[in-house]
This record gives C-alpha cells, sequence and structure tokens, in this order.
DNA sequence: AATACCACTGTAAACGTTTACATTAAACAA
DNA sequence: TTGTTTAATGTAAACGTTTACAGTGGTATT
C-alpha cells in the first residue's frame, strides 16, 4: 500500500477507477460532479495521504499563490507589525507568505533572496525596509512579477512604495521639541544616505524656520542601532550639549537613554527623548518614550493590496502621529 | 524580442541552435561542453533575461532546495536568533530558507502552514518554538519530509527537538534566587501546559530540596506575554506577597517590572526578578535583567545541520547560563 | 420521435525542466 | 586500415498537475 513514492493525483484516480482529471477537477473543487463521486475521490485521497504537489500547479498554472515578503534582516522590530499585517491581509486572499530575509547593505544576499522568489513565479513581492542597489533593482524591474516597497521611498520612483513622510516626520518631530522650548535640539542615528536621511533635511528646515542656529555637531550619523544610541554620549565627549536629542529608531532612544542614566543624567529632566517608529518597546522602558508613531500595520495592508488590485505604480504616505509618553519635557 | 511569456531553456535553444539537453546541462553546470558554447549559452541567458522556473526543477527533481522555518507568530522576540543562525547555516550549504509564520494555539494556522511547505516538497522543516496538537502531527509524520522542533520539547518523543531543559532551567533559576536568601518566590507568566511548564516542576522540586514550602498562591499560569508581567500585581491585589519573582520570559520581567516600578516599589530592592530566555531585551531596561540566557543560536544551528546529515531520531538540550544583572540582589 | 440540453466523465496536450540513453565526429591506438 | 575511446551534443521520456475539448447517456422539450 504505502509506496516509497508520494500519493499522487493518479494514485488516487487508479484507487477510484476514475480518470486523473476528474479527479484533480474533484480536489480542486472546479467543474460539476457526482456527489457520491466526489466523497469517494476525497476519503480514498485522505486516506492514501495525498499532499498535492504544488511544484507541478505552479508549473501548469505559471504562477503560485504566495506572497514573497524580503525583509531586511537589521534588529528591525518594526516589521513584526507589518508583516503580521501582510499576513492577515493575505491570509483572507487565500495566498500563502514565505518571508526572507536579506541583508540590507549586501547586495548578495540581496539579489539571492530576490532571484529565488522570481524563480518560484510568486504572486508578488513586498520589500520591507530594503533599499536595494542598481543591479539588485534591474533584476526586479526585468520581471513582470509585481512588487511594493514598505517603509522605504525608493527615491528615483522607480517602484511604487507605502511609506511614511521621512521629511514630515523629521520637521514635526524638531517642532514638537521647539514648541517645548528646546533649542539645542539632537538628532542620532539616522543614516547619512538612503529614504530615511530625508528626516535630517526635515530637521534642518524646521530649525530654520524657527530661527534656530544650525549645529552640525548635534547631529550623529548612524544606523538606527541600539549602539547609536549607546555610543551618543561619547561622541559628545560624554557632556550633554544638547536639551533634547531625536532618535532615529526606538532602539536608539534606548540606548541613548541608557547610557545618559548610567552616566548619572536623568531623563526627560536633563535630556527629552523622542524616538522615531513608535514599536511596543516605547513601552518596555521607563521613562516610557515619546515617539513619532508610525502606521506600519497598515504599510502591511497597503501592500498586499496594491500587489492584489494590480494598480498602477503609485507612492504613498501614511499618517504618523507624535504620542507623547514620559521621555519628553517642557524646558523650564 | 521580449514576449509578455518567460524566457525558457527553449527559447535559449531556439537562439543559440542548441537542443534544450544542452541548455539545460550548461546552466547547471552538468557535463563537459565545449568553452565557446558555454560562453554563448551564459551570453544569450544573460540577454534575453532568462530566469529558471524553479516549479518546473522542483517537479523533475522531486525536491526542492528550501529549508522551510514555520514560527509561532506569538510575541517572541528570541526567534530572531534562531533564525538568524537557521540562515547562516543554510547558506552555508546553499539551502534557501522559507520563513511561514503559525499561530501557536491555532491549529489551522499550523495546519496550513505545514500543508503549504510540505506540498512544496522542502528538503526539511523547522518549527520553532510551536506546540502542534495530535492532528497537525498526524500531517507532518505522514511525510517523509525531515522535520525537527527547536525550543520546545515533543513530550511523546515522536519528532526530534533540541531545546533548553525546562526542567533544569526551572530548578536552577529557583535555587539561583534561594541562595541569595530569597523564600518567598513567585513564578510569572508560565503556560499550564507544554513543554515550558516543566519550570513548573523544577520550581517546585527545588523549593521541596531547600525545605521552603510551597504556596500556590506564589504562581502564576499565563502565556510568556508581557501582560501576564504587567498584570500580576493587580492579580497579587496590589501587594508584594514575594520577595523574588521567575518571570516566564524577558517580556513577562518587563512587564511585571514596570507595574512594579509604576506602584512604587523598586526592582531589585522590594523585588528581585530573574527571566527566561536573555534576549537583547534584558539589556534595554533598567535595572538589567537577569536572565536564563539559552542558546537560541546554537539551536539554529543544530537544526539545520540535523536536517543536512538526516540523522536519526534524537533529542537533546542545549546549555543554559544564568547571566546575573541588576535586577536581583541578595535579600538583608 | 426527434431535438436540445445538461450532468458527468474521459482524452490528451501543455507547463519547463532534468537526465538516461543514443548519436556523431574527431582523436587516438593498434 | 580498423577499432576504440572521448568530447560534445541530441532525443525523448518523465515529473504531477490543469484544462480545453470531446464524448456519453439521460431528461426535458417540441
Amino acid at each position: 500500500m504505502s509506496e516509497d513514492n508520494r500519493i499522487t493525483i493518479k494514485d488516487i484516480a487508479k484507487e477510484t477507477g476514475l480518470s486523473i482529471a476528474t479527479v484533480s477537477r474533484i480536489l480542486s473543487g472546479k467543474g460539476q460532479h457526482n456527489g457520491d463521486t466526489v466523497k469517494r475521490v476525497l476519503n480514498v485521497a485522505e486516506q492514501l495521504g495525498y499532499v498535492k504537489n504544488t511544484a507541478a500547479v505552479d508549473l501548469v498554472k505559471r504562477q503560485s499563490h504566495v506572497i514573497a515578503v524580503i525583509v531586511s534582516n537589521t534588529k528591525s522590530n518594526f516589521s513584526s507589525s507589518i508583516i503580521t499585517a501582510i499576513e492577515n491581509q493575505a491570509a483572507a486572499n487565500d495566498l500563502d507568505v514565505f518571508i526572507l530575509y536579506a541583508g540590507n547593505n549586501d547586495s548578495s544576499s540581496q539579489s539571492r533572496a530576490i532571484r529565488t522568489v522570481i524563480e518560484r513565479a510568486v504572486k508578488g513581492i513586498i520589500l520591507v525596509s530594503l533599499e536595494l542597489n542598481e543591479h539588485v533593482k534591474s533584476i526586479l524591474a526585468d520581471t513582470t512579477i509585481p512588487s511594493i516597497f514598505l517603509s522605504t521611498a525608493v527615491k528615483d520612483q522607480s517602484f511604487p512604495y507605502v511609506t511614511s513622510d521621512n521629511y514630515q516626520m523629521g520637521y514635526k518631530a524638531t517642532e514638537f521639541l521647539i514648541k517645548k522650548g528646546h533649542r539645542s535640539i539632537g538628532l542620532i542615528g539616522i543614516p547619512q544616505h538612503g529614504s530615511i536621511s530625508d528626516r535630517i533635511r526635515g530637521y534642518e528646515q524646521c530649525l530654520h524656520d524657527y530661527q534656530i542656529p544650525f549645529n552640525d555637531k548635534h547631529i550623529q550619523i548612524g544606523d538606527c542601532l541600539y549602539e547609536d544610541g549607546s555610543n551618543a554620549l561619547t561622541k559628545f565627549e560624554n557632556k550633554l550639549p544638547i536639551t533634547a536629542a531625536i532618535c532615529a529608531s526606538d532602539v536608539v532612544a534606548i540606548g541613548m537613554m541608557n547610557s545618559v542614566k548610567d552616566a548619572g543624567y536623568k531623563v526627560p529632566d536633563d535630556l527629552s527623548l523622542i524616538s522615531f517608529d513608535g514599536t511596543e518597546l516605547v513601552d518596555y522602558v521607563r521613562p516610557a518614550i515619546t515617539s513619532v508613531t508610525q502606521s506600519f500595520y497598515n504599510m502591511g495592508i497597503e501592500g498586499v493590496n496594491y500587489l492584489l488590485n494590480d494598480a498602477t505604480i503609485k507612492m504613498k504616505y501614511l499618517p504618523f502621529k507624535i504620542i507623547e509618553r514620559q521621555s519628553t519635557q517642557k524646558l523650564i
């Protein structure tokens, strides 16, 4: 009875005396069939332990019903909201989701991941928080598989994306602190390049609009990492030349808060902190961190919807909001 | 030139005047071929933008070279270490990794995920932190695809697994606190059932060995969640009947610490805290949390190795160690 | 009684690879 | 010369589905 080989519809056909076409139709719920026959096929399939061979299905259909999500492997905890949303929205549309990791600066791991999913003729590709170099983008552009970037703006508009307006976020975060009386405001852990760096522009513009002199000593370039935050004080030569800091991510803020507290300063008394992202981490620490909270969940939803509706190329900014917690206070 | 359809080796064959067999062999580096021919094929493939159809390959080879990782979708941050390890070890063996999420108590999402990967004839399945019900386990058992559980002990030994010894961890965590003078020790957020619940047994045994009376009021069943920790004080009716607590996970400890601090208590002065896992989170908070640190990265490595070496069924415990940080202190 | 329709099922081609086996021609050995 | 080996390539079957098309027999319509 149990061969070494996997059970195929051929086996079911033999067992039931039907043709493989009929079995196939019944198993995939197409056409109309005698009720008894259906039951018989289903029973036999169950008994024999049949599992469909998706490779064969995908081959003949020339399309698989999976959505590939390629995520930056950097310690970015916000992606979990996005992924949850994608999972939910995909499940609602009877799609499977495969998640792959790729390095953000590692073009070989990027192209490997992308090749992997293109080779499988996935239904769509969602790239989360990933900046691709030109070569990898061209691989992606050469296929007819729709793709969309989340949490990254593709500067040359060659691909659709859904993200937050980094310039605006930078501006608003700065303005938030200014309105609390701060005039010496640090900017910590933002990358020099890529779409996130627009936050720097927003920061600068805001200072300018409020006639606050720009001081490049207050900016520390980084990579949105914990270390960028925890090293910030050292880089300031262990003094605090600022009364408030805007941190590139929640973990940057946490890192900075820890080193600052460990050095004997108080947050927010000696230093106000605001971070980008607003993941659950901001509530894990004390004082809880005021954040520029992004709509990550909705990004995931929008991403799947875009792929399904096969819309034309577009870019979209999702709203963000500043949620004040305990890490910021009015400068007295 | 550019059809709507994808380029296949057939197109390359036509273009080069070779047979598809030759093209196939050259593209997959098999057999021996004229150097010039090889170059020509490679060039044409590149020019035409050929991408292999993995569905066809998998179909004929009856095996895909991917490792599927099915992860519990519960907010468990430790899985990222495991996944990183799996990625690394898989890449070293030229295997692709697909990650799928499944609910821990959601048997339909579990079986969906498992079906999905079985249908694709993956090379192996790694289940991370997932307890499967009997039905789903039987699906898994019915295939010849090797699978292994990480960070979960399969109680009936029907599948191989690599995890930490939960009983021992429970025992050692308890002993650690006892040796610091604590006698009223809480146990917070541990599930009633499943392999993690062995920690309760270890806890009880340790108390017994040190002749400390067991008090079931000190145990709060939970699900390793932040809320289990943050609600703990309320469940204790806003008093602290204990001087130390063992928390089911880092986030449980953080949740408990926050609510305790918010209520005006001090950690570790009024309450010592120790948590299981020891992810980066324990260093994000102040006081940093003493933890029973597990070897997650190695779990990932071991998982892939098991699948590749096709070893016989086995179970394995990886070492853990207690790392003392700031959240525990001697009871005076 | 002839016709049309319908429910149900079968036949066979197609999807894009891989690979065992066959073939060819050149090189070499005898 | 003839036979043997070898490099390079071709032929064709196979993998497990789906699906357009073609039956078949029965029922309803005229």
